[in-house]
DNA sequence: CGTATATTTGATATCAATCAATACTCGTGG
DNA sequence: CCACGAGTATTGATTGATATCAAATATACG
């Protein structure tokens, strides 16, 4: 295991990355018997060693922001990722500025895509897993687009803060206290909302009693049956 | 090659779809080999044939709408799909709703998943390939997400038509005259806009001199560079 | 050719953005 | 341990883009 320097992978913004999704445990652990581990520091730009080199990482400890940019310089976070999820660095044709950042400091698995195709080549199974994976990826996305297309500020709230909350249990840890370790402005940008906006509905679910503030950055889920009914359905939005 | 009646799929519509994605010719002939052809008629939901069974289609001829619905009803078509895609009829543990309808009339060829898993086990190069289409899937995902939390009403109206144009011509179509067989309410749906307001968008880019609407269902792109300048970028989008 | 439907155009309302100010956190140093 | 300060979050007032409501025009199809 050994560090990456800001400095090493300073022109790799312009690489594209592809996709996030949780795998089941063993295919996670196949895949992480032939991987390499690496560390980045909070805010390093997450890329690939060879500027040319497909790789996929597997993430296992920390939070990667994961960005698109418009040919005018509007950015967006398109996703959040956490241990368990899985960040694939493809090339594409598409015309698009991908950037994985890390908002903590972060543990990853590295695997080159050669390494992976050989693998899930010897391994049907493998292959099915991981294709099953990037398929519920798209109902995530398809959500995603719902959430932006459908839903009102506050519902847009709720529901992230349920994600959250599920992908939390999903990794086995409580599901009523979640921690987000992004900052207000970070939410908003991926909700396509503002600090304000933002503010003013995790205000409105504290005064409605179903959530507590203790801390920006960590919420208390009191009426969870409330927040999925605010929230509005969805893709992966359940109370557990 | 055979009709469904619109009753022998009553019940489809709480079936979980995947995806669609464009595969490369090899792939499409090699999995097509092994499907049987079906027709559904213009507003005929596509579905399996035996409830339980996961299916996939590839589109030959028409267009399939794929729609999502929220628990308290609201819905919105998530993608449009066009000759060449792929549709997944997948289970997932999500609690989203999802439907693909014929928006005219259409000629799919089916394949069982279990068949396509053999396939791939056999070829890995088709499960590459596969995968590969599924993570540009996700890139296009992106890219309508950020249509809908980052462009205005006329930029995504100019990115929509745009990707038409680009994938017509994919398929070998002329990319100067597109052809929108929905309806404005559908393009509007699919947009996060309202009839109206993707009807202001198509007169602005006329009286621009962008476009021109001999029939509102057939567009003239008369100035594909000053559409992408509106457009504001993203994936698939680009002057061909 | 006439009618039903779809599209376009116009006037007003609404949700979230923007502009502006205050309060809170948290790290740092006295 | 407390005081200070910079950044972050919350709260308040106003503006703006698109939805909504309403009407007119165009299209398609029998």
């Amino acid at each position: 295991m050994f560090r990456v320097t800001p400095a090493s992978c300073a022109d790799c913004d312009a690489g594209k990355v592809g996709f996030c999704a949780s795998l089941n445990e063993s295919a996670i652990d196949r895949i992480a018997a032939i991987s390499r581990e690496l560390c980045f520091s909070e805010l390093q730009i997450i890329a690939q060693e060879a500027a040319a080199a497909t790789t996929a990482f597997i993430l296992r400890k920390g939070m990667i922001k994961v960005s698109h940019t418009l040919t005018d310089g509007r950015q967006q976070i398109v996703d959040f990722l956490t241990a368990g999820d899985v960040l694939i660095h493809h090339d594409t044709d598409n015309a698009v500025s991908a950037t994985a950042e890390a908002t903590t400091d972060v543990d990853v698995c590295v695997v080159s895509l050669v390494d992976l195709d050989a693998l899930c080549a010897e391994s049907p199974a493998l292959g099915q897993s991981l294709l099953g994976a990037v398929l519920g990826e798209i109902d995530r996305k398809n959500n995603q687009v719902m959430m932006l297309g459908r839903k009102r500020s506050d519902e847009r709230t709720a529901s992230f803060l349920l994600d959250f909350s599920n992908r939390a249990v999903r990794r086995g840890e409580p599901g009523n206290r979640v921690s987000l370790p992004m900052s207000r402005a970070e939410i908003a940008d991926y909700l396509s909302l503002t600090t304000e906006t933002v503010s003013r509905a995790f205000t409105l679910l504290r005064d409605e009693g179903i959530i507590q503030l203790p801390k920006p950055h960590e919420v208390v889920i009191c009426d969870a049956t409330g927040l999925l009914e605010i929230a509005g359905g969805g893709a992966n939005l359940s109370v557990r």
